[in-house]
DNA sequence: GTTGAGCGTT
């Protein structure tokens, strides 16, 4: 007998149902754009992610869908997954990850809140922040 | 236009 207890918020290999599904195993040339055409046939959509590498800006190979309803999601996951896109076998599940937090710099990117523009000693600091590269 | 399992940055 089966005496293990699925968690009620799902695993990797069995995520529960969401607006939000993962794509896997893209192409690196596989935009957005193509997403969005392949995947709003099965329903409004909301938005599209494709994850970046932050080095070198290419893709990483995979990315996530949002849908407006959560049944267009499930048709999608059903019938997008194991479909080829570019070339590639794509996998589609429900993604089981949260929204992505925006990394900062770790300097202070805004602008300043006292701004003194007349200021000859300030703007020498402006001068010498624009060529700032960090670490 | 490398590859290629993966769940999140511009």
């Amino acid at each position: 007998p089966i005496s293990s207890r699925r968690r009620h918020v799902g695993n990797r290999t069995n995520p529960n149902p969401n607006n939000c599904i993962g794509v896997f195993g893209l192409s690196l040339y596989t935009t957005d754009r193509e997403l969005r055409e392949v995947f709003s046939r099965y329903g409004p959509l909301a938005g599209i992610n494709v994850v970046y590498d932050q080095r070198t800006g290419r893709s990483r190979g995979f990315a996530f869908v949002y849908f407006e309803n959560v049944e267009d999601s499930k048709e999608a996951k059903e019938r997008a997954n194991g479909m080829e896109l570019d070339g590639r076998r794509i996998r589609v599940d429900y993604s089981i990850t949260k929204r992505p937090h925006t990394p900062t710099p770790g300097i202070y990117m805004g602008r300043p809140t006292t701004r003194r523009s007349t200021s000859p000693c300030y703007s020498r600091y402006r001068s010498r922040s624009r060529s700032y590269t960090p670490r």
